[in-house]
RNA sequence: CGGGCUGUAGUAUACCGGUAGUACGCGUGCAUGGGGUGCACGUAGACCGGGUUCAAUUCCCGGCAGCCCGACCA
C-alpha cells in the first residue's frame, strides 16, 4: 500500500473527547474513527488490525473442532421473551420496526445459535460440536469508556458448544481454555486464566482470560508463583495473602482487562427451547452448552495500551497491519525512489505486507508518524541506502538499528 | 442511572454582551531536504431551541452531544 493513496491519515494532535490511551493513539494514527460514545468504525490500518486479531483466533478455533458460521445480528423478540433475557438482560437493546413489531440486535447469540442447533443435532451421533463466529454485538451500556475497550458495538467471537455428558464438556472446556491462552500468546499478551462468578446464567463457577493493564476495569488477585489467579470481587482473600493452591507464592492484587470468558451453560438454553437429541436408546436428552467468548476488538484496545509508547501505537508482527513501513527520505531524488520504488515491488513480490511511505515530506515528518503508526521495522530509503545497498532497518518496539542489504530484506524469514 | 465538567474552523485551542484570534491541517508559490523546516498569500468556525437585552458566540433555562467519578458490566 502506497502512503500517498492510503484513505486515512495520522493527525498531530490526541482529540480532545478520548482520555485512553488506546482511543487517544488510535484516532491520532487514523486507525478508527469515532462514531458516538463508545462506537467506533475501524479504517483501514484498524481494519487490517482487527482481521489480525481474527486470523489468529479463528486459526485457534478452528484447531480445537470449531466450524465457523455467521448468524444474524437483527434478532427477533421472541427467543430473547422465551429465556427471559429480553427482561432480565438490562444491556439488551430495543428496537421497534414500522409496524410495532419489536427486535434486538445481538449482544450474545445463544437465543439464535440454539434453535439453530436443533435443527441439526437430533441425534447423539451429530455430538459434540463446537460453532463459532466473529461478528458485531451490541451491549446497551449505560456508560461507555476506555475507548474501544468498552464500547456499545464491538467486534466478538462466540462460540457454542453442545455435548452429550458433563464429561464431555469438561475435556472441551479444558481444551478451549488451552487455545485461548495460546490466542493470547500469539498475541504478546500474557492472559491469566481468572475464576470467576458464571454471571446471570450460571452458578456454577466460569473462566475469565484477564490481561494485566491500567485501563482494565476488573481487579484481579494473582499468585506470583503458581497460575492461580482469582477475580477480586468473588474472593474473600487479600492482597498478601498466601497462595491457598501452592502454598509457595503470595496474592498480589492487579487490575486488568478481561479478554475472553468461558462459561457452561449447562442445559439452560436447551430447556428453554425444548432442544433435546435421541440417545443410543432413541430417548430424549438435554445436552450441555458451553459458551465461550473473545473480545476482539478489546484485545485490540488492550494491545493498544499494553505496548503504545510515548511516540505512538507498537504492534508486533502477528497483529500489525503491515509487516514494514518502507520510508523514502528526500524529494525529487531520481535515485531514491527509483531504489525505494523497486524494493517495494520486490517486498511485495516476497509476500511481505509493507507501506510504502511514498510522499513528499521530511524525514522529521515520515518518522514522527511512522512511530505513530507502529509497524514493526521500518526500512529507510535514504542517500546512504542508495550509495552504499545497505537499508537501515529500525524496530519499532525496541528503537534498535540494524543494517540489511536488498537480498537480507528479501529473504523469507525477513 | 446518580453526581460533576465541557460544547468555538477539519484538528487543538484563545478572547469577548457590540458576531471571533492563534497554531496545526488543507490549497498556491518560493526556499529547504535524515527527527513534525522556513517565509508569503489563501481556505475555513460559535451544537440546537427558547429567554433576558438596543444587541447573545458570550448571561439564564431547556434539549442534545461528549468526557470524568460512581453504580452497572454476558
Amino acid at each position: 500500500m502506497r502512503q500517498s493513496q492510503l484513505f486515512t491519515k495520522a493527525r498531530r494532535e490526541a482529540p480532545a473527547d478520548e482520555v485512553s490511551k488506546n482511543a487517544q493513539l488510535l484516532v491520532r494514527a487514523g486507525f478508527v474513527h469515532k462514531e458516538m460514545a463508545g462506537v467506533y468504525s475501524y479504517l483501514p490500518l484498524g481494519r487490517r488490525v482487527l482481521e489480525k486479531i481474527e486470523r489468529v483466533v479463528r486459526e485457534e478455533m478452528d484447531a480445537v473442532g470449531g466450524q465457523e458460521i455467521r448468524m444474524a445480528t437483527l434478532h427477533p423478540s421472541e427467543p430473547w421473551k422465551q429465556t427471559g433475557a429480553w427482561d432480565s438482560v438490562d444491556v439488551v437493546f430495543k428496537l421497534m420496526s414500522r409496524t410495532e413489531k419489536e427486535y434486538t440486535v445481538g449482544q450474545s447469540e445463544e437465543e439464535i445459535v440454539t434453535p439453530i442447533a436443533r435443527e441439526y443435532l437430533t441425534s447423539y451421533k451429530d455430538l459434540p460440536v463446537a460453532i463459532y463466529q466473529i461478528g458485531q454485538k451490541y451491549r446497551d451500556e449505560l456508560r461507555a469508556k476506555s475507548g474501544i475497550m468498552r464500547g456499545r458495538e464491538f467486534t466478538m467471537k462466540d462460540m457454542y458448544s453442545f455435548h452429550e455428558t458433563q464429561e464431555d464438556f469438561d475435556r472441551f472446556y479444558a481444551e478451549v481454555k488451552e487455545a485461548y491462552l495460546k490466542i493470547y500468546s500469539r498475541l504478546g499478551l500474557i492472559a491469566k486464566a481468572t475464576e470467576a462468578s458464571g454471571g446471570a446464567f450460571t452458578t456454577k463457577l466460569s473462566y475469565e482470560f484477564m490481561v494485566l493493564t491500567d485501563a482494565g476495569e476488573d481487579d484481579i488477585l494473582y499468585c506470583n508463583h503458581c497460575s492461580y489467579c482469582v477475580n477480586a470481587e468473588i474472593s474473600d482473600q487479600k492482597e498478601g495473602n498466601a497462595c491457598t493452591r501452592c502454598n509457595a507464592g503470595e496474592l498480589s492484587r492487579a487490575k486488568a482487562s478481561e479478554v475472553g470468558n468461558i462459561f457452561d451453560l449447562g442445559t439452560k438454553y436447551a430447556k428453554d427451547f425444548s432442544f433435546t437429541y435421541k440417545d443410543r436408546e432413541g430417548k430424549d436428552q438435554l445436552p450441555i452448552m458451553g459458551c465461550f467468548g473473545i473480545g476482539i476488538s478489546r484485545l485490540m484496545g488492550v494491545i493498544a495500551e499494553t505496548f503504545g509508547d510515548e511516540k505512538g501505537l507498537v504492534w508486533s508482527l502477528s497483529v500489525a497491519p503491515f509487516a514494514v513501513h518502507l520510508v523514502s527520505l528526500g524529494k525529487g531524488d531520481d535515485e531514491i525512489s527509483k531504489v525505494a520504488e523497486a524494493l517495494y515491488v520486490d517486498l511485495q513480490k516476497a509476500g511481505v505486507e509493507v507501506l510504502y511511505d511514498d510522499r513528499d515530506l521530511r524525514a522529521g515528518e515520515k518518522f514522527a508518524e511512522s512511530d505513530l503508526l507502529g509497524i514493526p521495522k521500518r526500512v529507510i530509503v535514504g542517500r546512504e541506502a542508495v550509495a552504499s545497498g545497505v537499508f537501515e532497518v529500525v524496530d519499532r518496539a525496541t528503537g534498535k538499528v540494524e543494517k540489511k542489504s536488498r537480498e537480507a530484506l528479501l529473504a523469507p524469514s525477513a
